[in-house]
DNA sequence: TCTGGGGTCCTAGGACCC
DNA sequence: TCTGGGGTCCTAGGACCC
């Protein structure tokens, strides 16, 4: 436990939906929903707006829709994020050499291993600073928490949000924490919780009073143990900075339940080689394949085969899927298959398996991509299929009118909006799904001159006015617009 | 209302070994 | 014939997080 308030939590604001509306001038100030877009699709991300009407994240789309009607509805675009999210880290990363990414919006940073003074008003002009910087560079913001343990950074910030900072001076962590709900420290869900309700357990203060043997007892050593030791505000866990993954996965989830065996083998068998892609592309191999089948109830079964040595190869990875396939019963219908690969290794050894599979692989990828696309054979897969191509919230490029997004797609039309970051909110054109001056585009970069050194991006035409967020845009220039998936 | 996709960590039982 | 004990690996499932 630190004497100073030296372990900073970013978590940037509503993330993926502040930067389409960052992105797409139309949305500012206007409910935004990033997420699955099918009839099986949940929220990842609702903007400030959005929330204002109950929409939360993981909530399914399809209830958003009903308690929010007129939100733009977008599928994610993470290309973008990813830029976005590596700009930000940029900015971290000169704070100090200890940087722990989260996720993609989430990081923790020790300052003490910085160059910044191991004092609150020291460590608070950083964080402040750093909120200043993050808007100029990407035009979005984010909250900043600032405490000696990274329980309680992440616990200001959360109390930050949106868009500010908070600093939890060391020493008062017990009695803040105490009358706070046991869910609040990580690592508490749902099940957990109710196993400490029917204890009696509700705060934090409770947890503490408990004793660590109680709560041991109640949830098993290690849970037990840790809970005991976070609900006294004692964490004394490190930022780590370069952790290497420990697995590589792909699933998908069906719009329809596959009830073909035949499909699902295909399907699985796809999963596959989009694992392999991203384990190559890592730079990595691995040992164990998993595969995931989630059936038509919900009930998942996982079913794992640890090789002899480290694979990257598809061939191996195929037939040790399919192989494990063979022992689930998917008759009711399967909802979704993945396929991971753990027990990663940093090098690629050959071993004689993976040799035979490679010399296999060339015909074999040969079929498979001479394979009818499993319904190619007859029917041409209708509507639902074809407006996939333009879901909602994509880049593209029309070559008269220049680049905007997919507002809405169906009924064999694509309705466009034709606006970049920098512009003010554009005009809605609709075109035919095949029309061949459309194409899909690159996402811009959300402001003028922060587009990263190596991209070399096109150049905006247009420069803007002010960096500054709402502004003149924010009034309703296509006022009743609506903006629909369907 | 009907539940995504990508991860991490923990537990527990059986195999296997010394 | 009356049960050993501990360590490690593998497999399956579950809780949790963003």
């Amino acid at each position: 436990m630190r004497s100073a308030p030296t372990i900073l939590h970013l978590d940037m604001d509503a993330f993926y939906a502040a930067c389409e509306q960052a992105a797409k001038p139309s949305l500012r100030g206007k409910p935004v929903i990033v997420g699955g877009i099918g009839p099986r699709g949940v929220v990842a991300t609702a903007s400030y707006e959005a929330r204002v009407f109950g929409v939360r994240s993981a909530m399914p789309t399809a209830q958003a829709r009903r308690l929010c009607p007129n939100a733009a509805y977008l599928h994610p675009r993470f290309t973008l994020y990813r830029q976005v999210s590596d700009r930000v880290m940029e900015l971290l990363a000169e704070l100090s050499p200890l940087v722990e990414p989260l996720s993609l919006d989430e990081a923790f940073v020790d300052l003490e291993a910085g160059d910044v003074a191991a004092d609150t008003a020291a460590v608070r002009a950083v964080g402040e600073r750093l909120r200043r910087d993050i808007r100029e560079v990407t035009g979005l913001t984010g909250s900043v928490g600032l405490a000696g343990a990274k329980l309680l950074a992440k616990i200001a910030s959360e109390a930050a949000k949106p868009d500010g900072l908070v600093v939890i001076e060391p020493g008062t962590e017990r009695e803040l924490l105490g009358p706070m709900t046991v869910r609040t420290l990580p690592g508490v869900g749902p099940a957990t919780a109710e196993t400490l309700r029917r204890a009696g357990i509700t705060t934090v203060a409770e947890t503490a009073e408990a004793g660590e043997a109680e709560l041991v007892r109640l949830l098993g050593k290690a849970h037990g143990a840790g809970l005991y030791v976070m609900a006294l505000g004692q964490d004394d866990r490190p930022v780590v900075a370069d952790r290497d993954a420990k697995s590589v996965s792909v699933e998908d989830t069906f719009e329809v339940d596959l009830t073909d065996r035949t499909r699902v083998r295909t399907e699985l068998v796809r999963l596959a080689d989009r694992c392999v892609q991203r384990l190559r592309a890592s730079g990595r191999s691995g040992r164990t394949v998993v595969i995931k089948v989630r059936n038509y109830d919900f009930s998942t079964v996982t079913r794992s085969e640890t090789l002899r040595g480290p694979t990257d190869d598809r061939g191996v990875v195929r037939e040790a899927a399919v192989r494990l396939l063979e022992t689930v019963d998917t008759t009711g219908g399967v909802r979704l298959l993945g396929v991971g690969v753990s027990g990663l290794a940093d090098f690629t050894q050959e071993d004689l398996f993976a040799q035979l599979a490679t010399e296999r692989e060339a015909e074999e990828s040969a079929q498979t991509a001479a394979e009818p696309a499993a319904e190619a054979e007859g029917e041409p897969e209708p509507e639902e299929q074809r407006s996939r191509r333009w879901p909602p919230g994509l880049d593209v490029v029309h070559d008269a009118y220049g680049a905007g997004w997919v507002q809405g797609s169906g009924v064999g039309r694509v309705t466009v909006r034709f606006e970049t970051p920098w512009s003010a909110p554009g005009r809605v054109r609709t075109f035919a799904v095949d029309d061949p001056a459309l194409r899909p585009g690159e996402p811009l970069p959300l402001v003028v001159g922060a587009e990263p050194a190596s991209g070399q991006s096109s150049e905006p035409a247009i420069r803007p006015k002010s960096l500054s967020t709402g502004g003149e845009d924010g009034t309703e220039s296509e006022a009743g617009e609506e903006i629909s998936s369907r």
